[in-house]
DNA sequence: ACTCAAGGCCAA
DNA sequence: TTGGCCTTGAGT
């Protein structure tokens, strides 16, 4: 069995394809991708697209159109306050920490992706690859079957943070772990933390003070958690499926990823800047409002960043086939299938990226307009802090800057909608007694029924 | 002493 | 303007 993508994805830059040569301005690229991006923001370079800002980047085009190199450069990570202001020559900067973390990280992942492919060479039942991402079926004899699989699967954000405590299995725990913590945050370092660094190429950005909330939410970035998570998903499913024994159904089996995707997000929540702020109370009717919510903005943005057209990419690597599922599928899930489809699109054509959704993660988190509120102000004022922040990104780092803003407030308000959807999908199953109890979906589902 | 991510140089 | 190779220097 070949792996070639896994093999070779390591050494490839991820702007233009080319060999790596290291870690340049915060991220993996080839020496001529470095060369660029170090020319561009030294040089305060402004280039125009003549095409729709869409060119193709590999190696044998991408001297072609700057514009869309750059843009690249900047979806990928390379950081603008990495070019030094003062061009000072060697030493290290700081992201030293950040990068070597990254190369630990990326051990790691190899040392699972082999542990994979052994697992799977002695598997080998049931198990279906596509080609071009690791796919990996982890239920071991039950196929992806979109008949019993909701739409309203399962992602984990990609800035989704420490899932590593996942000892979180009563629904009364969870509001527990949220009661033990508190403390200050900056307002200030927030908008830049949240957005990352600024598309200007100012020469004072580099010499501001030290960014460290930015580099905490780098390490939000990072693959353990998700790794954590998906180990402990693994472990859960076969728990699962132990008890079940031959009775086991993809249904529970989503579940179950659900709720660990939901007890990742409450533990973003719980030790986000701001919401661990907030009363225990405050937090959990913003949790109980905005869990559907969060959880559709994850299988989003999971597609959107990482998933290709035509498939639906789990949080465990599985793909599944839209145009299967939509072809199995009952009317609800069709809908549903059909309006994510749709949205993922949209957000491609965008290219919205990490800090954008980064972004819109908060504005879903604090929303005032939930009753009940004690701190409605504070959460008001955050919210009002996130839309800045994302309105001076979207400025900064699009040429159709104006555009953008509007169009993501749209697309935020389409992904609310099927939300709405997707929730009520749950709840009937929730009803009819098919989503296993004593655990957070169940909870969040209820609390529905109690609320409604 | 070694590492490695910065900036610099210069032929193509 | 590009991109491969060289030099630098703080951190380990």
């Amino acid at each position: 069995m070949n792996f070639p993508c896994e093999v070779d994805l390591e050494e490839q830059c991820p702007v233009c394809g080319d060999k790596v040569s290291g870690y340049h301005y915060g991220v993996l690229t080839c020496e001529s991708c470095k060369g660029f991006f170090k020319r561009t923001v030294q040089n305060n370079k402004t280039y125009i697209c003549v095409e729709n800002q869409q060119c193709k980047i590999d190696t044998s085009k991408r001297k072609r159109c700057p514009f869309c190199r750059f843009q690249k450069c900047l979806n990928v990570g390379m950081r603008l306050e990495a070019v030094r202001a003062d061009r000072m020559r060697g030493g290290r900067n700081k992201f030293g920490p950040m990068y070597k973390h990254n190369r630990a990280l990326k051990q790691q992942k190899k040392a699972l992706i082999q542990a994979r492919r052994l697992r799977i060479e002695s598997n080998q039942k049931e198990v279906t690859f596509t080609s071009n991402i690791h796919s990996i079926a982890i239920l071991h004899n039950t196929k992806l079957n979109p008949n019993q699989l909701p739409s309203l699967s399962l992602s984990q954000p990609c800035n989704s943070p420490a899932v590593i405590q996942h000892q979180i299995t009563s629904p009364s725990n969870w509001a527990m772990r949220l009661e033990n913590c508190s403390n200050s945050a900056d307002l200030a370092s927030f908008a830049e933390a949240i957005v990352g660094l600024h598309h200007t190429s100012s020469r004072s950005i580099s010499t501001q003070s030290p960014r460290i909330p930015q580099l905490e939410i780098e390490f939000l970035h990072c693959d353990p958690h998700e790794l954590q998570l998906q180990k402990k998903i693994f472990s859960c499913l076969q728990q699962e499926q132990a008890c079940r024994h031959r009775e086991a159904n993809t249904f529970s089996s989503v579940c179950v990823m659900a709720d660990q995707l939901l007890c990742s997000i409450v533990e973003w929540a719980r030790t986000s800047i701001f919401f661990k702020e907030l009363k225990v109370s405050d937090q959990m009717r913003l949790l109980h409002s905005c869990w559907s919510e969060l959880l559709v903005l994850e299988i989003i943005s999971r597609q959107v960043l990482y998933g290709i057209d035509g498939s639906l990419l789990l949080i465990t690597g599985q793909q599944g086939e839209l145009s299967y599922v939509a072809s199995h599928a009952g009317s609800a899930l069709v809908s549903l299938n059909q309006r994510g489809t749709e949205l993922v699109e949209k957000l491609r054509m965008l290219k919205v990226d990490h800090q954008e959704f980064a972004c819109i993660r908060f504005l879903i988190l604090f929303a005032p307009d939930v009753k009940e509120l004690e701190e409605h102000h504070f959460v008001e004022s955050v919210q009002q802090q996130v839309e800045g922040a994302l309105l001076k990104y979207t400025l900064t780092s699009s040429s159709q800057s104006c555009n953008r803003f509007t169009c993501l407030q749209l697309y935020l308000s389409e992904l609310r909608s099927l939300s709405i959807l997707a929730e009520d999908y749950l709840y009937y199953k929730h009803l009819s007694g098919e989503v296993p109890c004593n655990n957070l979906l169940n909870e969040m589902l209820h609390a529905k029924c109690c609320w409604t």
